[in-house]
DNA sequence: GCTTGCGCCTGAATGC
DNA sequence: TGCATTCAGGCGCAAG
C-alpha cells in the first residue's frame, strides 16, 4: 500500500530513470485512471505529447512530474499503482493503464489493479497543484510546523487515528503508519484528540516522522506482489513492522499478543497492555 | 463549518 | 467442488 515512504521511492526511481525524458505519446488504456481529468483521453495525451519532464516532486502521497518547468502531471496511486519505466518491448502488464511513450523508445507505465489510483494533467501545477491545495505538507517538507499541528490536532472532535489519516492535518500518512506510530507512542487509536496533551501529540507525530524515515531507508513496504520501485523491486519495511498485520503475536516490548479491531471500516492493530483503550467519557 | 460514512475497484482468501 | 461473501483501504463527496 503506497504511503508516504513507497510514493517517495517512486519519485526517487522517476528522478533516477526518466528527468529530462521527452513524451512522444500516450495511450491511456482505462479512462477511469484518468476520471479527475475531466477534458478526457484525448485531451490528456496532447496535453503531454512533446512535453520534457523536468522534475519529479511529492507532497504526502501525491506525486507530480513537472512538464517543461510549468505545468504538471499529477498522479495518485490508490492502493494498487504503480509507475514502472519499461523498455517499449516488453509486454504488457495484465492492469496496464496508462502508457507513455518515450523518445527513447522506453516506456513509462501506469499499471493499477483496482484503480482507485489516478492521473490527470494540471495547469501550472509545476511548484504545487491547486489540486492538492487541501492537502497539508508532510513530515519532511521544509514547511512542515509540528507545533501548528500539534494545535490543530487537539482543536479537532475526532479520534487520534482518523486524524492521522486526515490528509488535510498532516499528509503522508495511511492505515500502516498511523497503527506504527500509535504503537511507538504508546496511544490508542480511539483516543479522543481533545483529551491529548501536547506531549502526547508531539510523541505521536514524531512516531510518525520516525517510523516513515526508517520504512524510506528500507525501501518502503511491500507485500505480495505489488511492487514499490520504478524496476518492480520491493521494500523490505515489512518485516520491521510491529503492530501492523501482527495479529495475535507478541509485541515485542512486553510480550502481549497484539490485537486487531474493525476500526473505521479498516484493520487496526495495537498492543492491549501498551495502548489500553481510553476509558470512556462519563456522560 | 466540521465530522462521519459510503462507494469506488479487483483478486485473494475464506465460508458454506 | 463451486459459488458467494469478505477483505484489503485512500480518496472525494454527500449526508448529518
Amino acid at each position: 500500500m503506497p504511503e508516504l515512504p513507497e510514493v517517495e521511492v517512486v519519485r526517487q526511481g522517476l528522478e533516477r530513470h526518466i528527468l529530462q525524458s521527452k513524451v512522444v505519446d500516450v495511450d491511456v488504456l482505462n479512462p477511469r485512471s484518468i476520471r479527475r481529468h475531466i477534458p478526457g483521453a484525448t485531451d490528456f495525451a496532447g496535453r503531454l505529447r512533446g512535453r520534457t519532464l523536468t522534475a519529479i516532486r511529492r507532497r504526502g502521497k501525491f506525486l507530480w512530474l513537472v512538464l517543461n518547468d510549468e505545468d504538471a502531471l499529477l498522479a495518485h496511486l490508490g492502493m494498487s499503482g504503480q509507475l514502472l519505466v519499461q523498455p517499449g518491448d516488453a509486454p504488457d502488464e495484465l492492469h496496464l493503464r496508462i502508457r507513455f511513450r518515450l523518445a527513447d523508445g522506453r516506456e513509462l507505465r501506469f499499471v493499477d489493479q483496482r484503480t482507485f489510483g489516478a492521473m490527470a494533467i494540471s495547469e501550472g501545477g509545476a511548484i504545487l497543484p491547486d489540486e492538492l491545495s487541501h492537502v497539508a505538507p508532510d513530515p519532511f517538507e521544509a514547511g512542515y510546523d509540528a507545533g501548528a499541528v500539534v494545535e490543530d490536532l487537539r482543536s479537532r472532535r475526532t479520534n487520534v487515528k482518523r486524524a492521522l489519516l486526515d490528509q488535510s492535518l498532516i499528509s503522508g500518512v495511511g492505515n500502516i503508519y498511523a497503527d506504527e506510530a500509535l504503537w511507538e507512542a504508546k496511544l490508542h487509536y480511539a483516543r479522543p484528540t481533545e483529551t491529548l496533551r501536547r506531549t502526547e501529540a508531539h510523541r505521536v507525530l514524531d512516531a510518525v516522522r520516525g517510523v516513515m524515515t526508517a520504512a524510506l531507508a528500507a525501501g518502503g513496504t511491500s507485500f505480495d506482489a505489488l511492487y514499490v520501485d520504478v524496476d518492480g523491486g520491493s521494500g523490505y519495511f515489512a518485516r520491521s513492522l510491529q503492530a501492523y498485520g501482527r495479529e495475535g503475536e507478541p509485541c515485542t516490548r512486553c510480550g502481549t499478543p497484539i490485537r486487531r479491531d474493525r476500526f473505521m471500516n479498516r484493520s487496526s492493530f495495537t498492543c492491549p497492555r501498551c495502548q489500553p483503550r481510553p476509558r470512556r467519557p462519563h456522560w
